[in-house]
DNA sequence: ACAAAACTAGACTGTACAGTCTATTTAAGT
DNA sequence: ACTTAAATAGACTGTACAGTCTAGTTTTGT
């Protein structure tokens, strides 16, 4: 007759709330479980019966935010107009990585990828990795609708996703002071769509 | 009567190198003054005696470290072929980027830009803001000498450095266990060169 | 109702570390 | 050579924090 009670999953998700968010916040070495369970309205203690200890509570909230980010959605219809296909892929694209959200996680899952690598892999995996493949398939479909004339299409998934980064991402990765204005990030968005467009044309219309 | 002397310079050094190793290798917060002495052969004093606390100590490494690398050597002749000059700039940058040195400082500087914003300013100036900047002008010169037809040189410039970053970049940015061979990136460079170039010939050549 | 698991509060331990103090050694100016 | 500022080593202080323990309270399955 063993008793089995379910332990609060309220509290479970509270913990892992206030967790990322510190986490996130200040870095895992300056974030303390004490400041974590405050922050949970929940007990120290209660922290340690849910997550034994701090580098697993580490892993739990970073691979609970890698689920509850849902990145890109690519419904790609009306293939045959790449240049708005594109340019929507970018303009969503830019505006997921530089969200707070994924922007925190991302750094930490960078800085902590040698004593973490577990946890670094997660998000790799769930983030660029997923990415770059859904951007890959679209490239392949570019590709056989004769749309456009893309030999790799992972190569040319790399390239354009590494290249909607621009100098925004870089200014926000260093929390730069200035920031290049919106207009500068559509133009060159656009800028790059076009570009992207040009070096991938069929060879018929290059001299469109 | 003013005696004055100067203090150790070898020991400073000695100090600004154990302190940006460990800096880089463990994050700022997980590094002790303590040892940063002990690794520098000195005593906890004596760093103290030259950096006043260990906020300007990591400061000052920083900045050292910046100061230390040098990042490309853009001696660009034979500009007009433009296919080596670019694949000779896209090998330098990569085989730079992903060195130990230049990732662990770049990590850092990115992970703790929200409470340093200074330090990781410093390295944004040095570096990606500094090689942004002379590859633009080379962008310039290759459109002014009418090799390739680039009507923004800094967006050029952007899209290319961004672009080689590659799917390498990210298995090293989150330490992934399997890495892309050596001749894939090749591939991936060659590839993205080609592709630079076919997006920004001049019209005249599009149809080559 | 009641038994046991889940929770809470807070004291406690041991460790680590930033920064200071003190006593000693080193070296520059004369 | 001698004086004294500068540099040093290492002990010391106070704080913070991971993780444990205890004693009591709440919740829940039966």
């Amino acid at each position: 007759m063993v008793k089995k009670r379910s332990k609060n999953e309220a509290k479970r998700q509270q913990i892992l709330d206030a967790a990322i968010n510190l986490f996130t916040e200040k870095g895992f070495a300056a974030t303390s479980m004490e400041v974590i369970a405050k922050n949970a309205d929940v007990s120290k203690q209660t922290v340690y019966s849910h997550f034994g200890n701090k580098d697993d509570l580490f892993s739990a909230s970073i691979e609970g935010k890698c689920e509850s980010l849902h990145i890109l959605d690519l419904s790609l219809d009306n293939l045959s107009d790449p240049k708005m296909v594109l340019h929507q892929l970018a303009k969503n694209f830019t505006e997921f990585i530089i969200s707070k959200e994924a922007c925190a996680v991302h750094k930490i899952c960078v800085f902590e990828s040698n004593a973490y690598p577990q946890v670094s892999d997660i998000f790799y995996q769930a983030g660029p990795l997923k990415v770059t493949n859904e951007v890959t398939q679209l490239m392949e479909k570019l590709h056989d609708k004769k749309v456009l004339h893309i030999e790799n299409p992972k190569h040319a998934a790399l390239q354009f996703l590494n290249m909607m980064k621009g100098e925004l991402w870089m200014q926000i990765e260093f929390n730069t002071k200035e920031r290049i204005s919106q207009q500068e990030v559509d133009e060159y968005l656009r800028n790059s769509v076009d570009f992207f467009i040009r070096g991938y044309a069929k060879r018929a219309e290059r001299d469109k």
